[in-house]
DNA sequence: TAGATTGTTAATCGATTAACAATC
DNA sequence: TAGATTGTTAATCGATTAACAATC
């Protein structure tokens, strides 16, 4: 299929907004083969602009027909491909806490490509036990099997402590993304890609607005400062 | 302590870059009660420009001195104003699965002002036990303990077909903001707050750049469509 | 055809960055 | 004082929205 691909990098914003497309048709939209959406209804579902839509959609070669809207599959297929859904993207799993094992257990991620090869923890009454059907390697292999199955993902469920300490060693055997759900900021070379899931920020959204929306009842704890 | 709140409403991107700052002076900064710290070392460190720390700083009230800098404990205290970390936030958690019990179990929160005074499941093999030190309540119950508790805030962690269910429920008993972990969007009026975390926004922007940094392995799986 | 819908250019808006005067 | 740092205004940049011609 020779669509084009997107024209220039897409940042945080639109990448969110792709991924809210896609998940929003494959959620609510019957996808015959010949099923075809407008953008503004995707728009309005969405409560966004429509012209922002079709820029988005534009700028990952998309194209609708006049009349008549874009074909849902297209655009499925379009983001699938842009956002790289279609791979298999080997990740390994450091830390088969509650978080880890929750994490090893949601089979939706493989619908995005995702495939966890190995979930590690250096806990010796783990190792060896399994979470979720996957049998937990002690920490110490991790280098190994990087290596052996090619490994370019890892996912850093550990306590703070033990972060950036795992994020070098990583680097060091050649990973190229970390996604860290510790509550850290890592270090590490630029040509590694980190995501930081900052689980705070959603609480402190949620706190910020209730607190606006609610501004009555002053229900502030002793803080003695 | 008369200092001014902020003066327009703060968007996401500042809220997060507030965190940052918090989390960031909490983690690694001596806070004895006179430290203080330069836009310019704040900025540096987070790698992002001082004036953007300045301004940010300027939004919430926070005046900095000439030559010297801001003081440190200043600064978290009136983040922690801004955002309502110094409040208690009851909430109750629905959904005892291994995602909800990795949640109740992290006890950061707390320093957050996060206190979850229930957790919900409507599995009668989980109701009664305990999880994380939380005992277990059956989801009929919800209602009663949001208003004898007058909880505002929901954390929710159920299959995605019984998301929206739950939270016309939680709209209904009369909560006022939901933390929604799964996979779903939800619709609810618009007093009620909603923070969508979306995990596979995360996923997608680690695949997109992984993708775009090594554009030589084209390991595409066979995709039949 | 007429009406609906795309695609794109122009206008607006807001957020970021640069410049620099004020200040200790 | 001189140098460093804040605070704020102006300039830039990018993202969003509006307008509208092209098209089926």
């Amino acid at each position: 299929m020779g669509r084009s691909k997107a024209k220039r990098e897409l940042g945080h914003a639109h990448l969110e907004r792709l991924v809210h497309y896609y998940h929003f048709l494959g959620e609510r939209v019957a996808l015959d083969e010949k099923a075809t959406v407008s953008s503004r209804q995707l728009a309005s579902l969405l409560a966004m602009d429509d012209t922002q839509v079709r820029k988005d959609l534009a700028m990952i070669g998309v194209r609708g027909v006049p009349h008549v809207g874009y074909s849902a599959a297209e655009i499925m297929q379009a983001i699938r491909e842009i956002l790289g859904f279609g791979q298999v993207h080997k990740a390994v799993l450091v830390g088969a806490g509650r978080l880890g094992g929750a994490l090893a257990a949601y089979h939706g991620f493989m619908k995005y490509g995702l495939r966890i090869v190995g979930v590690f923890d250096d806990d010796p009454g783990k190792i060896g036990t399994a979470i979720e059907g996957h049998l937990i390697y002690d920490t110490a292999d991790l280098e190994k099997v990087i290596e052996r199955s090619q490994v370019r993902l890892a996912i850093l469920t550990v306590p703070a402590e033990a972060c950036q300490a795992l994020a070098d060693r990583l680097v060091r055997a050649g990973i190229s993304g970390i996604w860290n759900f510790g509550p850290t900021t890592l270090t590490v070379p630029e040509r590694v890609v980190v995501r930081h899931e900052h689980i705070v920020v959603g609480l402190a959204e949620l706190a910020y607005h209730l607190q606006r929306s609610l501004p009555g009842e002053p229900h502030h704890e002793p803080d003695p400062e």
